[in-house]
DNA sequence: GCTTCCATGTAATAGGTTACATGATTTG
DNA sequence: CAAATCATGTAACCTATTACATGGAAGC
């Protein structure tokens, strides 16, 4: 069966109600952030579901001038359900990077490309460990605080390569020999410019 | 538009030709491995378009025993579509891990279970390293090279951070606690069961 | 003799995202 | 006064996966 958005849903409940709102932004500030997200056109339709199997319940609460807020619970049932879908294996782990992808082919790109990647790179994940950062404290449980851990050590780990290493494709293009206006930043003194 | 199969394709293309049997095997072993995948119901669809849009060229070659093999060549027109793709800014890369899900819950599971999955993804994060290990004389290009070392770094860290810290969520559970027969490998003083 | 490798391709299905519809309230 | 926040939900769309169909050759 694997891990979809209805058993995520169940994780995030079995810690607290929530709404199908707050869980959305729990998948993207919360202790998830960073290896799950789900976006309201999935999670809607599978409380919906969840509450036809009998795995969540909702009270509703009366509100002005919005719609009622359905406030979710997980079911003893729910429990089992998430108990035995975390009993199995997981799949493998799923890493889809774009920025790698581009930077393979940086010797076809312009030399001001691929350090504006790079720093945007570098900015993201600086945002990403700031974010960490601000969820620490939420981390209720042992496990949480292991996956919490595992992510920052990454993050980390990625920075660093990105900041101490960059000035390997950084500078002049050994394929590409172009006209370089401004200094490069790191005064290469291999480029011999 | 960002980086679908198709770009990836034109990619792969763009250092050698090849057919997509020989794409597919190069997406899930080579280079790119660690950060893309694409099966052959995406790539052979792919291949067909980006043929009819004039950005691949192929060449039959007759086979006995087998369909023709058809070897794809990029053309101009899609090294024009390659650069221009990898120009733009990237999207977010896109992190999804079982794995770290269902250890979040690590207190619900059976210690066992626990020391199970850390166990197998350790597993899994060695077999990843001798992979890049394998395809490290294939990197052709600067770009491809520091790819391939940013994937060494992050395996690396991952695999240090849990063999160095598993032992914080293995052991005696506090939350659930149970009678365990076999002795804790890590004695855990702290547990005083 | 069974499994894996080679080699292409299609159809059914799954699983999601994006955009839309609605609308008051709070914040800048 | 505009934008973001709160709040739910649907419909159209996209993209890719899985399984199937086909079948000879080579390795174990």
């Amino acid at each position: 069966m694997a891990i979809d958005v209805r058993i995520m849903c169940l994780g995030l409940l079995s810690e607290g109600d929530a709404s199908g709102y707050e869980m959305q932004k729990a998948f993207k500030e919360g202790p998830f952030g960073h290896f799950l997200e789900a976006s309201y056109g999935s999670i809607y339709p599978a409380l919906t579901r969840l509450t036809d199997e009998g795995l969540v319940t909702y009270a509703e609460l009366a509100q002005e001038g919005r719609p009622d807020k359905k406030v979710y619970s997980i079911t003893e049932a729910g429990r089992q359900a998430l108990i035995e879908a975390i009993s199995g294996n997981p799949l493998d782990d799923k890493y889809r990077s774009e920025f790698l992808f581009m930077i393979s082919f940086a010797d076809l790109m312009a030399p001001e490309h691929v350090s504006r990647l790079i720093d945007w790179k570098i900015e993201q994940m600086k945002a990403n460990k700031a974010r960490l950062d601000d969820v620490q404290g939420e981390a209720s449980t042992r496990g949480q605080a292991f996956v919490h851990a595992y992510g920052r050590a990454v993050v980390d780990a990625s920075l660093k390569f990105l900041t101490e290493n960059r000035a390997l494709i950084e500078g002049a293009s050994p394929s590409i020999p172009e006209a370089s206006e401004k200094a490069p930043q790191t005064p290469a003194s291999m480029a011999g410019e």
